[in-house]
DNA sequence: GTTTAATATGCAAAAAATTGCATAAAAGGT
DNA sequence: ACCTTTTATGCAATTTTTTGCATATTAAAC
């Protein structure tokens, strides 16, 4: 149950909205963490429930309000807590290598074809990380020190697609053999 | 939902018991499947009702009976029908990056400390993978042949243990730094 | 000799995640 | 003008996963 710690995390960096959370999941720190709409308002109302976090609305002229959340002191509690506590590594669960692994059952083209879709999300979104290191490295200094954790993160995501795109390759020979 | 798909695919190569599926998602396949044994009989009992597996029970003196399941043919089929339809990319949830990515609220002794630990996890990982390998490099050529695919995702789980061991010496540097 | 690990299975309750449905306004494209 | 995407939120039902409990034998370690 760590959706929860990842969005304490996140609201620790900045206040945010169940939508930017969302964006978040879905671009920059998606490479590490995934998470549906739905779970993550269902999360934030959970939260603030226990009192993690605040919650502050923002009137908005038409608009529905918007719902500004931010990490309360016991929150920050929680989350430290949770930080120095060991953890497991996680399990990966990756379905594409499991349609692989029973790859004879498939036609060559048939593999082939999916290896190239995926191949192609990989290397999207490769490009967009590199494009957000390209950001980090033009921040001044103090504001670099800031992210520098975020950072080893997304040396992880830049690292990891590298190292797909270059099985890919080695998995493109071997099936076209 | 692919627990199921994952059995499917692992029947299909040999028939097994619950506990030999256990094995491999805790072994050979499990960095790219894992799933508890509580969930792995349950997907067996319910693809046995829904007749996409076999179930030959083996009587055992003295110790309880094994339940051995194989794929059959609407199994096969399902199976089948599965591997030619596309997926989307799998999600991946790593509760490490989101520690990582607050990292600024732990001392640099616990990440060092905690990076360590993964790093063993995933160095012993690796070993266990090269030594499948080598395991496989020494089959004869018809045998690599059936299990070309296998390998392929084989070379996946090496080449990520690779990766991950990469971004962990870059992180421990700037950590220390 | 006793304890621990491995073999071998499973139910039940709780938690987490997915899927389906639902609303509503603004902004941008054709 | 119309259509699609983006912004912004959420409930309800279902499915999947996890956690806790439960049993019983064999083999190995100490």
């Amino acid at each position: 149950m760590s959706l929860k710690h990842a969005i304490l995390v996140l609201l620790d960096e900045e206040p945010s909205t169940g939508y930017d959370l969302m964006r978040k999941f879905k671009g920059s720190v998606g490479y590490f963490w995934n998470a549906k709409h739905q779970q993550v308002y269902l999360q934030l109302k959970k939260l603030n429930e226990d009192g993690l976090i605040h919650l502050a609305i923002q009137a908005q002229s038409g608009k529905p309000d918007k719902k500004i959340y931010s990490l309360s002191a016991p929150g920050k509690q929680a989350l430290c807590n949770w930080l120095s506590t060991p953890i497991e590594p996680s399990k990966t669960n990756d379905a594409f290598l499991v349609k692989l692994y029973g790859g004879h059952l498939s036609s060559k083209e048939e593999l082939l074809a999916e290896l190239a879709r995926h191949r192609a999300t990989h290397t999207k979104t490769l490009d967009y990380l590199l494009g957000l290191e390209q950001s980090y490295r033009q921040l001044p200094a103090h504001q670099k020190d800031k992210y520098q954790y975020p950072y080893l993160t997304l040396r992880k995501g830049i690292i990891g697609e590298h190292a797909w795109l270059e099985w890919a390759d080695e998995a493109k020979k071997e099936i076209k053999k």
